[in-house]
DNA sequence: GGCGATTTATGACAAAAGTCATGTTTTGCC
DNA sequence: GGCAAAACATGACTTTTGTCATAAATCGCC
């Protein structure tokens, strides 16, 4: 696997205001920019591996990142999909654990690596940067707790309508009435995230466009009617 | 709902050991000790509520504790069984938002609360505390996500086997051979707890007994074959 | 100690979702 | 442009799980 590299400094990265990096004193975000790695890497290439040990940190400068667990039968169950601007795998950097997932790129992207000792000491130097870390953990944390529950008491049809919306929120490109969702995730990956088997995804898909729920452009997805789908990812008794 | 306080000091309290509060200075010790309030619950009553805002952090001295999300249905969804040494409600309090869960005392409690601000005080003061506690979340966060994906891939048997094992990590009291479950849960709550329907437990549950995984002892369940029902928790096919 | 309420249990059935087989379309690549 | 591989689609069928009804057991309380 070739490793490309490039090059980007921190403080003209247009992701900056969207990261945590945002507020950083310039010497810190120097600190950080003097000594991180930039890589390219291609669609299907893998960013760390379940049960690994961590070495530091990956921050999103460009492309779309899924970060998933595999179950012993080989099934993928989606954790995150990531976009520029987020951080990566420094949830098991502060827990002190290997990764306790994979992540795989899902469309061309542009990642810089920060050594833990650098990202820790801005960290520990830093403790308004410490408290937005946290801050962003707990968050994360309630978005999962969210997230379970669905999984629990939801049926797989709310919960691709949920999906849908909730990618909508991301990667939602508005245009008169409809919205494109500007990424391409295959049934197999829609499969992953909802929690279900591929057919399932490909037949409820179906059954969304049959409703004009949504339309297919490509490999990508138009939400026709938010509204109905939202009722769609409710209750069908409420 | 009458409040019934009593008394205890944080130095003396046997949980310390287990704690958060493990390690810190005699002075934020007796910070923390020094304001806070301790209630008996009885079982049945409610510590706070979904979409409230949290004021402070609760630490449980005695009793257990579900905390526990509720759908549109009113179905129960149980993130997590707090027991004596935990923290509850400082996953809301750090992310700044409400709590996005309900925490109701299973069995007679005793909890002390610490108000935000002293909470808040001795956390930016103590760098080392702070760690602490980014790495209990972090470390939470990785069991979430681990749960997340049995929810979304593992059958409600191999779920319900799973929780089995799981509390008997925490609960269990060693006998010869078999181990008892110190925890009395209604068929309602492992339902909750699994993600399924109440019959949908009671059936499951009396299969297990049928084929003497475990054992019905009152309320309390005991565990008379911890190897076998691990192979119940993993696959079928394995 | 008994009575009503709650919890546990069981059966019958329906609905949801998974699996397997097979066919069709799209994609990547030489 | 053609071919193989991958992705997508559909049907048939099975299994799992949820729902509803009802009964039995247990609990709390006067």
């Amino acid at each position: 696997m070739q490793r490309k590299e490039f090059t980007i400094d921190c403080q003209l990265c247009i992701h900056l205001k969207d990261s945590l990096f945002n507020g950083l004193s310039p010497e810190d975000l120097s600190r950080i920019n003097n000594h991180k790695t930039c890589i390219q890497y291609k669609k299907g290439q893998n960013i760390f591996y379940e049960g690994t040990r961590p070495t530091g940190l990956f921050c999103i400068n460009g492309g779309k990142v899924k970060v998933f667990k595999n179950n012993v039968q080989g099934k993928e169950f989606i954790l995150y999909i990531a976009k520029p601007g987020d951080f990566l795998g420094y949830r098991a950097l502060l827990s002190e654990e290997f990764y306790c997932a994979t992540a795989t790129v899902l469309e061309d992207a542009k990642i810089c690596f920060i050594q833990k000792e650098n990202f820790f000491e801005v960290l520990q130097k830093n403790p308004v940067f410490m408290k937005k870390v946290v801050k962003q953990v707990c968050q994360q944390m309630g978005i999962m707790e969210e997230r379970m529950a669905e999984l629990a008491h939801k049926s797989v049809r709310e919960r691709l309508a949920g999906s849908l919306l909730m990618l909508k929120e991301t990667y939602g490109m508005e245009g008169e009435e409809s919205v494109l969702l500007d990424i391409a995730l295959s049934r197999e990956d829609w499969a992953s995230l909802v929690g279900t088997a591929t057919e399932t995804v490909i037949r409820l898909l179906s059954d969304f466009k049959a409703d004009e729920l949504i339309s297919f452009e490509g490999k990508k997805i138009r939400v026709l009617d938010p509204k109905r789908l939202a009722k769609q990812a409710d209750l069908i008794v409420a």
